[in-house]
DNA sequence: AAAAAAATGCAACTTTGTTGCAAAGATACC
DNA sequence: GGTATCTTTGCAACAAAGTTGCATTTTTTT
């Protein structure tokens, strides 16, 4: 474990640093999304409000990372698969929202459906967002 | 027009002042959804930020407006279809957002798909955005 | 037109996110 | 392994976003 997250770091060219080490760590081990908050809450040590920040920035920069949308205005962010390159995200699977528990994981196994937009529109990116109940809560 | 708004916030149970009234008249004039921040800007009287927040959640409760999710933490709201009920949102088109000009648009004409979710999932909604180019910056 | 109910604005506060800079830590080089 | 260089961190100070209680104003009811 220790040392994947050191190959990861090394990898996409990061500096190995106790932060990020703690905080991959974390993505690691979860299997539901993190918010900022969560982060901050989940780590016994105490960085700093801003490290954490930067942090999540270098991750999603490296392409380590990526967002999910969410309409309660808080960003979620989750590992992304092994073939997201710095700066070009192809993370195609969809979120799924637990109502119950709250957690948000991502559904690797299921592609984002192709849309149909209507005449004039150029589609670069399709997230699928759906909520309801999960595994455990149903 | 003004009628409508008045219609509108009768049907709902909601009394009729002139914040509620300059608000929903926003939403029926603009086709592309709007945050709390854009309310703001786009109104020359000036309400308090918290009548505006107040004023939104109440619209969100009757179901109004609905929320749209977007990864870079700002809460986006639109008009609902008439058959949005309290507390029983069912709009089931998807967003479209503009990287060019930044518009955020429901595609009410384009129906969400259909996903399979693993055995043991339950869907209770689902939400599609797509991001690219709208029919003006294509 | 007066009484009752609801919405507004204000102040004070919390949470979330950002920036510049000095100190601490990691990497590279000898 | 030790030192120079470059990077990251934590702090302080700030800006923006969102919330709550309460007195005043506005809307609705009778």
């Amino acid at each position: 474990m220790k040392k994947q997250i050191v190959e990861i770091l090394r990898k996409n060219q990061l500096s190995i640093t106790d932060g990020r080490k703690k905080i991959l760590e974390l993505f690691l081990e979860s299997d539901s999304a993190l918010a900022h908050h969560d982060i901050e809450e989940k780590i016994q040590e105490k960085f700093d409000r801003v490290t954490v920040y930067r942090t999540l920035q270098a991750f999603m920069d490296k392409g380590i990372i990526h967002t999910i949308p969410t309409a309660d205005n808080s960003i979620k962010y989750a590992l992304c698969k092994d073939d997201c390159e710095q700066g070009h995200h192809h993370d195609d699977h969809i979120h799924f929202v637990c109502k119950q528990c709250g957690q948000t994981i991502c559904l690797d196994e299921v592609h984002v459906p192709s849309v149909r937009l209507p005449q004039g529109y150029h589609a670069d990116q399709v997230e699928v967002v759906v909520s309801g109940l999960c595994k455990e809560c149903n």
